[in-house]
This record gives C-alpha cells, sequence and structure tokens, in this order.
DNA sequence: CTAAAAATACCCTCCAGTTGGTATTTTCTG
DNA sequence: CAGAAAATACCAACTGGAGGGTATTTTTAG
C-alpha cells in the first residue's frame, strides 16, 4: 500500500455471519486496521461522530436505515469517506438506484477474498469499483438506454406499491381519492417505464427495487 | 464437551463472505474441528464420499443442487450425518418445507456465535434445533393449521415458476403438453392452497418461497 | 414567467384469467 | 390390491385490466 499507512475501514451489516466474515477476511491483511464492525447504520452514524474511517463497506438492505439512507448521509456529512455497497442482488434498476447515490463500490456478496481487497485498495486510489457481474449488466444498459432508467414519479411508486398491495385499480382510486381513469394512465405508464407488460413481470421489478 | 471429542462440521454457503464468516465463529472453539467449507452442494456430495462430519451446516439457497435437496440426498445416504439449515427466511411456509425434510436445525442467518455454538451442541446431544423466531412463527401455526400447511405438489410448483416467468396459460399448456384447462385447474388449486386471491399476493408467495 | 414534466381524466375494444362446478385417469402408498 | 392423492380435462358466465388513444390541469424548474 503506498505511504505505508493502514486502511481504516468501518464494516456494516445486520447478519452476524456476514459481519465476521468480512472481519476474517480483512483483519489477516495488514494493509487494512478494522475500526468498527457494526450492525446498523444508526450505529454508524453515531460511530462517525468520535471517528472516521477511510472507506464504510455497507449492507444494501439493513434493518432501519436502509443502506441507501446510510450512504446518502454519510456522503453528505462526511463526503472524504468512500462508500461501498455490498449486496446479494444483481438487478440493473436496483444497483443504478445504488450507484446513481454516488457510492465508490459495488460487491455482490459472493465476493472472493481477493477481490474484495483490490477493490478497496483499488476505492482508495479514487476509482470506483464494481463486481464484473454488475460491470456486465450496466453494459447491458448502454444498448437499450431510453426509457429504462426513467426512473418511476413518486406518484406512480405510491401507484405501484398499491398495486403490490393487492388493490383493484377502483380501490386505489378510492384510497387516493382520483378517478380509476387516472389510476389506469398511471398503470399504463407505469408499464412502459418498467418496461414490463405483465403483472408479474411488474411485481418482479417492485421486488428489486425494493419498492415493496 | 462430553467425551471430549471435537464435533466435525462440514459447511457449505455460496457466499464466500457467509463462509468465511462461519468457519471464523467456529474454528476459535476447541469444541469444534471444520473439515471442509464448501461452496456448493455438489461439492458437499462429492467430500462426503472420502469423509463424514458429524454435522453438516448448510445454507437453504445454493445454486444448482438447493439446500433441500441437498438434506434429502446427505439423509438418505448418511443418515447418521445431523443437518443444520441456515437461511436468511422466516416465512412460515419455507421453514416447514425444511423442516419436513427432517432436518435437524433450522438456523437464521442473523444468528449471535453463541447461538450458533449451543445450536450445534444441542443437536449433537440428539435435540433439534430452532432459532427462536421460527419457533414462533412455528407456534402461530398451530393456531390456525388446514390447508395453508398443505404445500404444493410438484406439478403445482412446476405450473407456479412458469406463472411466474410471465407465461400465459396458454403458453404454459404448450410447454407441458396439457390442456390449457389442466393449466386451470392447477391454477385454481394453487390459489387456494397459498391462501392468495390476487395473482400479485401470488408471486409474492413465490417469492417468499423462493420458487423463483 | 413560461415551458416541460407530472398528475389528472375519459373512452372503447378485447381477451386472459377468475369462479364454481364436475369428472376421469394416473400414480402413490399402506 | 384398494383407497387416497395428484394430475388431467371440460364448460359457461363474468370481469378486471391491457392496449391505444386524446386531452386538461397542476407542479416544478429554468
Amino acid at each position: 500500500m503506498k505511504g505505508g499507512k493502514r486502511v481504516k475501514v468501518v464494516l456494516v451489516d445486520d447478519h452476524r455471519i456476514v459481519l465476521d466474515g468480512l472481519v476474517s477476511l480483512l483483519e489477516s491483511d495488514p494493509d487494512f486496521v478494522i475500526l468498527a464492525a457494526l450492525g446498523s447504520g444508526e450505529q454508524v452514524l453515531e460511530f462517525l461522530q468520535q471517528d472516521q474511517p477511510d472507506i464504510l463497506v455497507t449492507d444494501y438492505s439493513l434493518p432501519g436505515i436502509s443502506g441507501l439512507e446510510l450512504a446518502r448521509k454519510v456522503k453528505r456529512d462526511f463526503p472524504k469517506i468512500k462508500i461501498v455497497a455490498l449486496s446479494m442482488h444483481d438487478e440493473a434498476h436496483l444497483v443504478r438506484g445504488i450507484l446513481k447515490e454516488g457510492v465508490d463500490g459495488y460487491l455482490l456478496k459472493n465476493i472472493q477474498q481477493f477481490e474484495l481487497k483490490n477493490a478497496l485498495k483499488q476505492i482508495m486510489l479514487g476509482m470506483p469499483y464494481v463486481s464484473p457481474e454488475i460491470t456486465k449488466l450496466l453494459m447491458n444498459d448502454l444498448n437499450h438506454p431510453s426509457e429504462e432508467n426513467a426512473l418511476l414519479t413518486d406518484r406512480e411508486k405510491d401507484i405501484l406499491r398499491l398495486i403490490s398491495k393487492e388493490f383493484s385499480n377502483k380501490q386505489i382510486a378510492e384510497k387516493l381519492f382520483i378517478s380509476e381513469r387516472t389510476v389506469e394512465t398511471h398503470r399504463k405508464n407505469i408499464f412502459r417505464k418498467t418496461n414490463t407488460t405483465s403483472l408479474v413481470g411488474l411485481i418482479k421489478f417492485a421486488f428489486a427495487n425494493h419498492l415493496i
């Protein structure tokens, strides 16, 4: 490691086993020093008041404050801290959302030991790192850009959430005090934007994007 | 540990980090000896040809042969090996399926170090162990038994998987060389058994139960 | 202040899927 | 082998939502 300085790391994951795995992966390497291994975003925010790492490695799906929100808050208050998202998911839409948050790295949980270390070192040099699988996904995106990247509006997300809760158009209309026609229009737009043609596909999209 | 004999363990998980976590959790304890830490069910079956552990700790969702199938095969060929399922999921239907397979333990991945050790030790004494959260779930079950416990038949699962892949009844019928009527019947039965009334609910069920 | 974006609304056609039956054949399992 | 369970099959009536439009009002952002 250049400069001989050890990289200070804070790890976050609500699954104890994953956390231990990360610790054991990194603690053997003299280039890294683990400042803390925590179980929630709240704990991280608290910890950051007293000490700051060079890199924060965070799980994407945390209980309470999500990895996404955590990234946002940390980036705002401590812009120097590099953030690496760890996730089980390799869904394109999801990845886009996270990358938009300005994280410096995106790793899948099936990562190999050497890959994790390389990723962290690369990120310390100021270069972002994403798992190869993810890179591939993003490259596919390039082929058909257009509307897929257009995320849903807030209202559309509301509608999608209600659809996911098994409400009919009529029920949704009543709940939101709007006409059934409007719900139909939103529904159409959602289908178009998510590039899905069936309800099944739509629900899968909602799942992948943590909208439900 | 009674008899002073160390418990031989084989660990399986496709996520490297989780695997490392498990290893680090157990290797510090002199009561356990890790024979192998593997990444797939196939590797386990191969390994068992040469050596057998006392306990096999396996992830539920493995690529290729699933944790469920693995448990079945191992139980059949090496009935003495205790099997512990590790899972992220605390969905009732899923748990039931696994427990029916005759596993000796069911642990959630947010397990604490001491809980894992205690669980394994208890299982070695011949007593099954399930995470408290799961116990609670199963107790809820007792209150309303009935049809919810009736899991889907293999054929019904096939149908559900195809529905989840966005095939229409007609397409499913063609694919399975059966009449559209039959598909409709299966579909009806699936709805009844899963206690869902909408397609959305059904897809959510399929997700929760890892059928898709 | 003024475009653009988002939210609202309406209409009509058509079909896939739902509901609620009944019934036969095949496959397990004791 | 017998009975149960699973898989197969058919039908008629009904309906929610998809598909394809057009159009107005309200926000939002430059």
